[in-house]
DNA sequence: CTGGTTCGGTGTATCGTTTTACTAAATCGA
DNA sequence: TCGATTTAGTAAAACGATACACCGAACCAG
């Protein structure tokens, strides 16, 4: 590898000199000097070693992210748009790291962070307890928080860009309604998350509107799917051969994201029921494996690229200027409807066949 | 954050001291001073300056990874295992770059890996061309591919740890065969990449052995996939639209992938065909969602925790000993029997029905 | 002619470690 | 008791960049 001393020499300059045109201050030599100084660099295809820049700057164009697993699809979807953005927008690195939900591992990404010199980090957790998040912003990290939303009243230290999740439970909520179905219920991962909760509340705002509170409910899984990925369908599917065997089952589903949705379907499959002609079900999240699903899963779908670029933007922007105040920002969710969902059956069969053909 | 000198005061020793326990030269002093020392690390929350450290050792406790995209769940999941391994195996971190599988966006990532002092680089590519990543070789990164052969004969200067990609294609195709099936096809995306031939070469072994040659056929999809994720099971969605109106189309297939096979259900669905009974397919990957489709997918698993510890063996100690050889490691994958193959039906509806109940 | 400004650079301390000498004190064998 | 070892630790020169302070020459106004 070559050094600034080898270009000075080559360009029979000082290395000050070097190190003014690799910062852009060019305004202070001949045009005939800078050429050379050009010329010397591509010659040797020298590059500034970034370990010496860094030392000497504190700074280092790298970013990290934490997600709960990189084998799920949704964060492995986040994160190639997040790494894409940082990438192509600002010539940041990411440096990726799985936690598992494990506050130790966490805690311990963070201090390898604040080793190797990166200021900047992403974080994807579920974890209830966010004081590690705090001590590690005291300690230096500028961190942005994905779909985590602040606690009400709380000034944060955080960036947080989520997308507004009581309107996805509700936009879910209603339009099962909407198709006529009187008995519903939300079907999740044991273990409350903050988005977790805000969905169901969206659900239950649409459910009360309607005035079908008495008939809905929320069915936990009995584990908490401890990564977020392999785990999550097979609850799903655990809580579709429970559902099954009720006669009183709700007719309509949401699942608190689509790898759920993914396990209900199979599990109402195995149970011999069909969906969407005995049971509907919508996800969250819209997934680009949904539509290839039987039948074809109704979602209701985040924004993931443009919360990406924001979520980049910010965490570079106030690496840049400290004095930026974290904010929060809402991304609106929206439904997209394929073959999951459909009329309820009607209830009993002795109402009168003309309600059902009207 | 606080310096080797703030530790060297607070324990009353020198800097070198302090170095010489940081390195593990503890011999070199007395209990009692090693006591004082780490009792001062602790106290002030002590961590080396990986920047400052890296600049006079040109070592960093860090990996490259490239993938096409992070967003395909396979590439997510050898990604999430890879960084574990590393992580819990080696304490590295690992700075993950999506390609597209762009030459270009490659290249660049090698760039920067040396630029920020990282010699160790794992990759997944399947361009063909490769002389890139000799180059990179030749400018000090010890590289390591996953799934990708060595051409043969070629001495190489990179490790290559694969399935056997030939047994994979084989074992689907097998499996097909015993289950009665006379005519059967490969279906692929455009492009050739090693592993898919290595694929096609094992699956029309299987073919020939059974004396089934003139009956079967390869299907390539009109594009190529780009990225390896979202397009993949576009593609063959389309191809089972071509074949469903084919009245001499296959009774089995072969995909060459899992995301290749969930496009392909999802296309015979919508054609009004049913997997299996009127056609059967086999996947390649074994991803965790396949026994949540419906039907649930039968498919040549690839042992995927086991070749990322390796890979990551072999990055960290080739990195410590330049002078082990580049060389080459074989996975063997299984074949995992879901509901998505069944026996063909009958070719010609005149043959006696008997044949059919038997 | 002279003192002040630009112009076009350069010298060098510094960032936080590692590591190769080097040394003062203690111990030892004869 | 003396020179040679060993023990326990230290001094200081790097590593490769950055950036502040400086400097000589040319120019210019009065």
């Amino acid at each position: 590898m070559r050094t600034i001393q080898d270009v000075a020499r080559h360009a029979g300059v000082s290395i000050s000199t070097i190190s003014n045109v690799l910062n852009g201050r060019t305004e202070r030599m001949r045009g005939e000097t800078l050429q050379r100084v050009q010329a010397a660099i591509a010659a040797l295809n020298y590059r500034p070693n970034r370990a010496a820049r860094q030392l000497k700057t504190g700074q280092t164009a790298m970013l990290g992210l934490l997600v709960p697993s990189i084998a799920n699809p949704m964060y492995g979807y986040i994160a190639r748009e997040i790494e894409t953005a940082a990438q192509e927008l600002y010539g940041h690195r990411v440096l990726l790291g799985n936690t598992y939900r494990n506050k130790a591992k966490e805690t311990g990404f963070f201090d390898d962070l604040l080793a190797h010199g990166v200021r900047g980090v992403i974080v994807i957790s579920s974890l209830v307890d966010e004081h590690h998040f705090e001590s590690a912003v005291a300690r230096g990290l500028v961190m942005v928080s994905y779909d985590r939303r602040a606690t009400p009243g709380a000034a944060s230290a955080i960036d947080h860009v989520s997308v507004d999740n009581f309107k996805a439970g509700k936009l879910a909520a209603e339009h099962l309604i909407a198709r006529g179905h009187q008995r519903i219920a939300f079907a999740t991962a044991a273990g409350q998350t903050m988005s977790r909760s805000e969905k169901i509340k969206g659900f239950f705002h649409a459910v009360e509107q309607a005035g079908l509170k008495r008939q809905t409910s929320v069915i936990e899984g009995e584990t908490d799917s401890e990564y977020g990925d392999s785990e999550m369908p097979d609850v799903g599917r655990k809580l579709a051969a429970r559902m099954a065997v009720d006669p009183k089952r709700p007719t309509g589903i949401v699942a608190v994201n689509d790898l759920m949705a993914f396990g209900l379907l199979a599990g109402f499959r195995e149970a011999g029921l069909t969906v969407p002609g005995d049971v509907s079900v919508v996800g969250i999240d819209g997934l680009f494996l949904s539509p290839f699903f039987n039948p074809g899963l109704t979602t209701v779908r985040v924004p993931v690229p443009e919360m990406a670029r924001t979520i980049v933007q910010r965490v570079i922007g106030r690496l840049a200027d400290p004095s930026i105040a974290p904010a929060e920002f809402l991304f609106e969710p929206d439904l997209v409807q394929r073959e999951s969902v459909a009329a309820p059956k009607p209830t009993k069969p002795s109402t009168s066949p003309t309600r059902t053909k009207s």
